[in-house]
DNA sequence: TTGAAAGCGCTAACAC
DNA sequence: GTGTTAGCGCTTTCAA
């Protein structure tokens, strides 16, 4: 039974009594308060651990109106790049004495807002947040913005009232990737991408179509393919792209799953992959190195972003810079060649 | 600045004045409780939505010493698998009023540990846990077991103390993957498999044995490679296999990404999948059916062991049934066949 | 350097 | 059907 756990429950009453102390002197030994002589401290100290005690939670959190929790809403956990990124978060979190509750929107606008909802309820002294697929009203962050509760947005992110974002900058990383097909003499570079409306994906086809200005070569309309990044519809894109004629010399995907998907697909059509299509993914999934050919893709430091997040949102919470809530961070990404998109010279 | 974000809290005393009414009927109210009239209640309710109120979750859980919140700490997050649970997990807390509070271990047994005395301190009403790579001893789940704490262990499980287990029949997946090889013809079947002292690896391996029996082959000990299941992992393994005289015909590996990783190595080095050799993996990661060729796999249900777990903790946090605490509930898991592992008759 | 005392917001036993 | 009241365990101001 779940129920007689409390009765052994020891508070800091109980210490004070066995010390014959007041148990203001025993709450301010427990925080190492400067005030206390270091001597009752150390038996302070001896006596919680010899008793057994454990700080109550709730009732500090009641007095101090502060939970030391962070809310994190990702879309989807299931991908190298997020875990990356939640166990960077959990490190510097840990480090400062938060905890860290973690919820999946699943893609849907619908369940990210009844997830804020309940970070909300939970008050979390902040809430970090990487948008769903199709979030395209962002009224459901607006009582954590009234609450004044900080709110940051990472990799894919809003321009948002007092939000602040943490992003590579994907316009660059996209014009990279294209510009290093362009330098393999392709010609016609297909981009796939998914939701425009997010800015990972907007910026990286900018990024697409600055290269290809560069090159001073038209965009083509035909050219740009959009759907949901799965793995079906990298096998569906795989059958569009190979209806074409001329058939592209050049792929850009904005996703490495979704990248290979295709890849395997247009190779069951006998393409030659780099030499009849050059192929550059997006994220560097490690199945990325593991595929053949190897996928050339961007690098995304997921774990790094994780502890820039929480770093700031920490120092915000800790009045230290507030400057970091109405800005954006911009993290490196660097382009990883391998053999899917180098074509013999 | 975060700091006044108090000074606007409504609290149950605001409601009960406004309504000149008791604090605890707006209490009870909020609660339905049968005890208050319909129109009280619908009275209090309106004034709390109106004034902005929301519940004090702190004070609620220091005054009935239970925080509704359940500890989950996994391997690692970034597997398909792991992300279904999670989700399923969420679902069925949620709708019974539970917040999870997820964690990774990040395959260590240290930071299981460190995760375990974070959940404990959260006062934690129940602790869900799969086993990372290296856990041997046990004794950081002893504070849990003291307190009265529910344990329940899933996938990777331990028989430790009054901890549930939640699993799948590991032993008749690998014997149903192996007699599958054997029926295809095999007779040097290798199984790559992790540290044998985790349940899951040691089912699977027992259940390899069991079926090489069933076919009157002897188990031979150079057939088992282990190791910790990365992709890198696969690629050596792949080496070791390449070695041997005469080649295998058969390879089962307990984890698809590494089974991926494997066969494409082999594959790099003029090995016909299946033909040369059938391989089958484990877990059917989506990844798995955009291979080439496509990977034969077990089927995993991950969202539903995620609300089988969720489901019989909540039960016995209500006390409804006690007994799944001390037992192993044991879910269906099926071989999927595909192209990897068919060879043509 | 330490203590007394009030109160954070809620629940629930007991009273009416 | 509703109200009174006493805490849950902790922090912190004020006083000594």
């Amino acid at each position: 039974m779940p129920a007689d756990k409390n009765n052994t429950e020891v508070t800091i009453y109980d210490i004070a009594e066995a010390l014959d102390v007041s148990p203001s002197t025993v709450s301010r030994s427990l925080k190492n308060h400067s005030s206390i002589s270091s001597d009752t401290q150390q038996k302070v100290k001896e006596q919680a651990k010899e008793m057994g005690y454990r700080s109550n939670i709730f009732a500090k959190n009641l007095r101090r109106k502060k939970t030391n929790t962070l809310g994190v809403i990702v879309p989807k956990l299931n991908s190298n790049f997020m875990s990356s990124v939640i166990a960077g978060m959990e490190k510097v979190a840990n480090e400062n004495g938060y905890n860290l509750i973690i919820s999946q929107s699943l893609e849907t606008a619908q369940k990210e807002a009844s997830n804020v909802e309940t970070m909300f309820e939970s008050r979390v002294d902040g809430l970090i947040v990487s948008l769903a697929y199709d979030t395209e009203d962002y009224s459901h962050f607006d009582p954590i913005i009234e609450n004044n509760i900080p709110l940051v947005f990472f990799d894919r992110v809003a321009y948002y009232k007092s939000a602040a974002n943490i992003i590579i900058d994907n316009f660059k990383a996209g014009q990279q990737a294209v510009t290093h097909l362009l330098k393999q003499g392709c010609k016609r570079i297909v981009h796939m991408t998914s939701n425009l409306a997010r800015n990972v994906y907007e910026d990286r086809f900018r990024g697409y179509k600055q290269a290809l200005e560069d090159y001073d070569i038209p965009f083509d309309p035909k050219y740009l393919i959009q759907n949901d990044l799965s793995n079906q519809a990298g096998q569906q894109a795989a059958q569009q792209i190979l209806s074409m004629d001329p058939l592209p010399d050049g792929l850009f995907v904005a996703n490495d799953t979704c990248a290979i998907a295709c890849m395997s697909t247009l190779q069951d059509h006998g393409i030659k992959i780099p030499e009849d299509i050059a192929v550059v993914g997006f994220n560097n999934d490690p199945i990325s190195s593991f595929v053949n050919p190897k996928l050339t893709t961007i690098n995304y430091h997921g774990n790094e972003m994780g502890k820039v997040v929480i770093r700031n949102l920490i120092s915000h919470l800790n009045g230290d810079n507030n400057i970091a809530m109405t800005n954006t961070i911009i993290l490196n990404a660097e382009l990883i060649i391998r053999e899917s998109s180098v074509k013999a010279s």
